[in-house]
DNA sequence: GGTGCCGGGCA
DNA sequence: TGCCCGGCACC
């Protein structure tokens, strides 16, 4: 289970180049490898020689990223029926030539009188269609996934939202590959007539592979392209509209609407979830909405099969960025500007890692919701008016920041927090009494730890979230409610008092 | 019921 | 962050 999540989670799954179908049995995990080597080893060109007219209207569903590793080929006879992709479907032909240098077989197409040129892989005998055992190494539909016709400028937004992807990624230890590779790949498939455009409707019937969405063989892998089912408001949002689908949602996403916003009072780095899926990289604020964009827009709302389930938990991950980057990146950066990209602050992590590392939102919550007193805040620099008000100002700024250590009670007498009894038969205000304080220490494990320290301590409350009521007398009680206003600031604001500790 | 104060809302 | 208050537990 952790292995096919993490190589899904994976975004180098989301668009990797992995060995030759005859390397990888179809269904096996995808190897991760750099997609930076698409442009370089099987150069995802026309798999089609340009030295015939008629290769040139090769269709352009033919992936063309085909693997030309040396895999044993078929040795087509001239004159044998066979089996080509073309035009969508699988068309029967009749060999005329195999080129073996090339690895290029010139078909004859019977229904179409067309003459194609061709990779062996592409074709396939025809008496031997039908059999498990010699299904083509190439079927396009396992390798060329079926992605909704896009707009023409959808080529743009494609490029941009890559670029935003990558970029993302770059920070991955697990993606090395340069920032460039995207921008490359992007070019190249839109110049070889943007496969994906035209292949969307190519039907996955004939394919065996094993969840529609991964191919076990060479080429670009890709996942599933945005079913053709998703609502026409996302795909709208997600293809058409390049200024809203910088990927950037807020909780007005009305996937969103029925989950909790975090709250966001004291955490100072906030969690998002971006999308993985190619040319999309939507960014979402919670783990279900990312979970319903995937599944809605990428994978499809009504695919109920069993392999699909929480197949959209691959196809996003995790990001941490501080509060004032997640509210730029709430700000769409101006279309064309690469700078403009949410640059998280903290950390990317891989999808891979984002495995790992769920659930998140609870990683770094530990700081900041912890009160103030247990912080290890340094000593607060206290420049006081007079030694006699000290301790009250000292007191009063203890809630409002934080005590230090050592408390001055006067300017030469320093007060250890301990846990020890307080008298509290001296006067509140008198500047030599020895006081202490019963706040948590910062720094320290907790009270149960520290009961041991000190045996002298006082029965504290046995609900460690209520803090015992003190036995000293409080601002209220020393100065009455009708002088409210000489109380320390905290029994004002009904906190603890910071002046009479006990 | 009075009091202390935690937790949370609001500006 | 400062300020305030509801509500709960303790006395």
């Amino acid at each position: 289970m952790l292995s096919r999540r993490l190589g899904k989670r994976s975004l180098l799954g989301a668009r990797v180049l992995g060995p030759s179908a005859s390397e990888v049995p179809l269904g096996a995990s995808l190897p991760l490898e750099p997609q930076v080597e698409v442009p370089e080893g099987a150069a995802p060109q026309p798999s089609l020689t340009s030295k015939d007219p008629v290769c040139q209207e090769q269709p352009k569903e033919v992936l063309k990223t085909l693997g030309t590793s040396g895999h044993p080929q078929v040795a087509f006879q001239p004159g044998q029926k066979v089996c080509v992709w073309y035009g969508g479907r699988e068309c029967k032909g009749l060999v005329e030539q195999h080129s073996w240098p090339e690895d290029k077989v010139t078909v004859r197409l019977l229904d179409q009188k067309l003459q194609i040129c061709c990779r062996v892989e592409e074709v396939w005998l025809a008496e031997l269609q039908g059999t498990t055992s010699q299904v083509p190494t190439y079927r396009p539909v396992s390798r060329n996934i079926d992605v909704p016709k896009r707009k023409s400028d959808a080529v743009e937004m494609d490029e941009m939202m890559a670029a935003m992807v990558l970029t993302s990624l770059s920070c991955s230890p697990v993606v090395q590959s340069p920032p460039g590779a995207e921008p490359i790949f992007s070019v190249s498939r839109a110049a070889c007539g943007d496969p994906w455009k035209e292949s969307g409707d190519v039907s996955d019937s004939g394919s065996s592979t094993t969840s529609g969405h991964w191919s076990g063989s060479s080429g670009i892998s890709t996942p599933s392209p945005p079913h053709p089912q998703a609502s026409p408001k996302y795909l709208g949002d997600a293809f058409g509209s390049p200024q809203t689908d910088h990927g950037f949602e807020t909780d007005s996403d009305p996937f969103l609407l029925d989950e909790p916003a975090p709250r966001k009072r004291k955490n100072s780095v906030k969690v998002m979830y971006k999308c993985l899926w190619p040319s999309c990289g939507k960014v979402l604020r919670s783990i279900v909405g990312i979970k319903r964009h995937v599944k809605a827009l990428h994978l499809g709302d009504t695919v109920d099969s069993d392999q699909f389930k929480r197949e959209e938990d691959f196809y996003y991950t995790e990001m941490q960025m501080k509060e004032e980057s997640a509210l730029a990146v709430a700000a769409p950066p101006a279309p064309g500007t690469p700078n403009g990209e949410p640059a998280p602050t903290s950390r990317v992590t891989s999808p891979s890692l984002a495995a790992l590392s769920l659930p998140p939102p609870k990683v770094q919550s530990s700081g900041p919701e912890h009160s103030g007193l247990e912080s290890p805040l340094p000593s607060v620099a206290l420049s006081k008016s007079a030694p006699g008000s000290f301790w009250h100002i000292q007191a009063d700024h203890a809630y409002q920041a934080l005590p230090s250590f050592q408390i001055p009670v006067s300017p030469h007498i320093y007060t250890s927090i301990s846990w020890a009894a307080a008298s509290t038969t001296t006067s509140p205000l008198s500047p030599v009494r020895s006081r202490s304080l019963s706040f948590s220490e910062p720094q320290q494990p907790p009270p149960t730890v520290k009961s041991h320290l000190i045996v002298t301590s006082p029965p504290r409350a046995q609900s460690s979230s209520r803090k015992a009521r003190g036995e000293a007398k409080k601002c209220r009680k020393v100065y009455g409610i009708e002088h409210r206003d000489q109380w320390c600031t905290a029994c004002r604001w009904k906190k603890a008092c910071q002046r009479f500790l006990d």
